[in-house]
DNA sequence: TGTTTAGATTAACGCCGTTCACTTTACACT
DNA sequence: AGTGTAAAGTGAACGGCGTTAATCTAAACA
């Protein structure tokens, strides 16, 4: 006789299976894929059957792309720990996960930051305490390590923000698999992301006669 | 009796009606809003007559998406025209027209950026002396006149890009007004760019004490 | 035992993109 | 003037979509 817990544990469990469905269509084929009908077929269930859970697609929609989002944390969580606090490597690591995360889950970010437009605000429950704190956080801990200059934190982490993220959704709307023909050689996105990060640092005015390190 | 002149311009041209009539479907209620039976519609027309013009509905949306990015363009041309040529003011002046355009025409951005990701790599005709080689002309320009520093003058058109990209999109899919809540006080695009600028051009790079202008 | 109820099902509605078979229009050619 | 041809437009229909309504099933509880 089992235990309850594993009783429960082992139970079907419709609620998720559908969620996994509907994530799993949503990363391989894009918006499109995601049907009703589709996750009730990967699912082994009548399409009706969804509406027990969900009160209807668009709420499922939500839902998976809140578990998008909490995927996408776990990069970023990834990146932060193990690295010195207040040193750029953790912000480069920072802006690399953020890459990584979108050329690996290429159809996925798209949808998580493409999707919750149209779902007009009700994403409220997302943010907080996810990946822009992370962010956050590292700054500020640049900025008193003096690793970067003194400004207002939020004001840098949205300008950081704002970088890696065009970065990554003007590749992915440009080329298909991320990468970027340039001067004849090709360039991915990590590459690119490693040669912007000069004028990150020194930005674009003319460059004195530095000869220091 | 009209001029053969006159009678073509003033032919019903169905091709342009459709085409006029989708656009401004997509403009007003995004990608949902745009189905054949909408714009046939509000053509006057039944639906199946659209495929007497366009193959599809994807062919349709192509060509509409290619007529949004010459608006586009034409926002980045009045931006360059009666702007020193090198100068600091004419990046900004792009820079500033792009995000015009973003707020101006927020769905429509938004198809425009978002949909063309989905229509695989067929989009090759749009970029060619378009907006990008706006943009490289007014990099190089000022890389000449010493405005910015010297370096690869398509890596940086690229950042610059990337940069005004980012920050649209970012503000476009988390407030539907492009506004950002910053420390208490609401920041709108074109503020947020401007604090921008500041970064861009000095980098985040512990400020010396300099005190030259 | 009978009752309730959560979970699943089938049928159906209206919208979608698209195809098909058909009619209408307009113009070129003998 | 009459005919042929091709373009432009039509309505019906197909399969798929999200969603609703009515119905069934089986376990839980009294």
């Amino acid at each position: 006789m089992t235990s309850r817990v594993a009783e429960l544990e082992r139970a079907p469990d419709t609620e998720t299976a559908i969620l996994e469905a509907a994530r799993d269509l949503l990363a391989e084929g894009g918006p499109d894929a995601l049907s009703m009908r589709a996750v009730a077929a990967r699912v082994g269930v009548s399409a009706t059957a969804i509406y027990n859970y969900f009160e209807n697609k668009q709420a499922l929609v939500k839902r998976v792309i809140a578990l998008g989002f909490e995927r996408f944390d776990g990069y970023l969580q990834e990146a932060v720990v193990d690295r010195p606090k207040g040193s750029r490597e953790q912000l480069r690591s920072l802006g690399e996960a953020y890459i990584r995360f979108a050329v690996e889950n290429r159809e996925y970010f798209r949808v998580l930051f493409a999707m919750h437009a149209d779902l007009p605000q009700q994403i409220e429950e997302l943010p907080e305490g996810g990946g822009y704190s992370l962010f956050r956080q590292a700054v500020a801990d640049a900025m008193e390590a003096g690793t970067i200059r003194q400004a207002d934190p939020d004001l840098v982490v949205l300008y950081l923000w704002t970088h890696v993220h065009g970065l990554v959704t003007l590749l992915l709307s440009c080329a298909p698999d991320a990468r970027c023909r340039h001067s004849g050689e090709e360039l991915k996105a990590p590459d690119l992301f490693e040669r912007f990060r000069d004028f990150v640092y020194h930005g674009l005015q003319p460059q004195p006669e530095r000869y220091e390190t």
